[in-house]
DNA sequence: GCGACCT
DNA sequence: AGGTCGCAACGCTTC
DNA sequence: GAAGCG
């Protein structure tokens, strides 16, 4: 429960006319309700917006982007980045560089390394022992995303366009040291559980079983409930350039900036990118969601060109889908620095905010580059896992820019008219 | 990838 | 001994 | 009530 937005009345245009600069498409929409617990205190907050709250930020950001698009070049600032020594070039490989099938001993526990001469990625020749070795070469910046968190394993025995299936059940499948997290589906009495993640041997497990990007949960399981983090999830369209993830990430960050709220972006290594904002443990997936909701609803309004928070593929147009459903229950988004199973085998890369404007690729960072790239910049991501926002503080803030935006575009059009 | 269950 | 099979499932949305 | 979506 808690924190519960709902959608009053659907009133703005389901494919919104390209704003000309003048007016927003017409009045909101949501209704934060507060409920009689979390929030207890706090009064309704009613967004009326006219869709200008940060307009101009975004266009004085698109007009630095084509400069830096112009200028060409993609600067890498490393401010606050943590060194984490088990990871520099000391940390060799793991695997043996011919032995098709290797045992050894992690974390005091014996693994059965199986079939590791085969083919992953057969454009770039990657084998599963390149996939093990990367993993063990980033294992000690991947596991602080993945430890005690449930994992929805995603299959790929014979390598990323081989079968795959996914497997959240692994009763009798994994070994007596695996931690497991058990679960009931539907009206099923069955007992099922999931494989956690705790340590470099699980992770290790979970590579060797097939799995070739690692996806957890948002919580851990010492508070199921209450995830460490909000998730949203730019997901483009066929017809969407990834310059245009770009400029929705940076509309996001703009508006979260201008509330004070922290956020975090990263390749998604397919074709998006993710954006996490910290909770700290403090809200329900509910509440995360219903926030997320929030701050998608306003950037869409922002940038209708070519965003849309609409579900169904076919109200979508191609746009550039803002999803903040992932914020539920046994959700599961692919980890910091897990490798994905697409060509090039590239990884969803953790960035600085500097780093996302045009001309950056999908495809700068694969499994080849990460390991070293990360030697030069460092963890950070951290704060992903730290301290929380004040959600209600956001909140209030959001209806703050909100209204002032809304006061704004009126006197625009007044003076105008 | 691998165990369960067929032939 | 070899082949085939199964291996998720939940909230939300529209039809 | 089923089917699509992620």
């Amino acid at each position: 429960m808690g924190l519960s937005l709902y959608r009053k009345k659907r009133v703005f245009n389901k494919t919104p006319e390209p704003r000309s600069g003048k007016s927003g498409n017409g009045p909101l929409i949501f209704v934060v309700q507060k409920h009689k617990d979390k929030f207890a205190s706090e009064a309704d907050i009613t967004l009326k917006d006219r869709s200008v709250i940060s307009r101009k930020t975004i266009e004085k950001m698109t007009a630095k982007e084509k400069d830096a698009a112009k200028a060409g070049a993609r600067k890498t600032l490393p401010e606050k980045s943590t060194r984490i020594p088990a990871a520099d070039s000391k940390r060799k490989t793991l695997l043996h560089p011919t032995e098709k099938a290797q045992t050894k001993k992690i974390n005091g526990k014996e693994l059965y390394f199986t079939n590791l001469n085969k083919t992953f990625w057969k454009e770039e020749k990657i084998t599963k022992r390149d996939l093990l070795n990367y993993y063990y070469q980033v294992a000690p910046y991947i596991l602080p995303f993945i430890k005690d968190r449930p994992q929805s394993l995603y299959r790929f025995p014979d390598g990323y366009k081989g079968k795959s299936f996914y497997q959240k059940d692994v009763t009798g499948k994994v070994p007596d040291w695996a931690t497991t997290y058990l679960y009931h589906s539907e009206g099923d009495k069955q007992d099922k559980h999931f494989l956690v993640a705790t340590d470099e041997a699980s992770l290790l497990f979970m590579v060797n079983f097939g799995c070739i990007d690692i996806n957890p949960w948002s919580s851990t399981i010492k508070k199921p409930d209450r995830p460490d983090w909000c998730l949203l999830d730019l997901d483009p369209g066929a017809k969407t350039t990834f310059n245009k993830v770009i400029d929705a990430a940076n509309a996001i960050h703009n508006l979260l900036n201008d509330i004070d709220v922290p956020s975090f972006p990263k390749t998604s290594g397919s074709t998006g990118m993710h954006i996490y904002i910290p909770l700290g443990k403090k809200y329900t997936y509910e509440q995360s969601k219903e926030f997320a909701r929030v701050v998608v609803t306003m950037v869409q309004r922002q940038t209708s060109r070519f965003t849309t928070i609409e579900r169904p593929l076919h109200e979508r147009q191609g746009k550039l889908y803002l999803d903040f459903l992932q914020n539920r229950p046994q959700a599961t988004l692919a980890a910091p620095y897990s490798v994905r199973p697409k060509p090039g085998a590239t990884v969803s890369m953790p960035l600085h905010w500097e780093e996302v404007k045009h001309g950056l690729k999908m495809k700068d960072f694969t499994l080849k580059n990460v390991p070293s790239l990360l030697e030069e910049r460092g963890e950070i991501f951290k704060p992903i896992s730290g301290k929380g926002i004040d959600m209600m503080a956001a909140l209030k803030r959001l209806q703050q820019a909100d209204e002032a935006d809304t006061s704004q575009s009126h006197r625009e059009k007044t003076t105008v008219a």
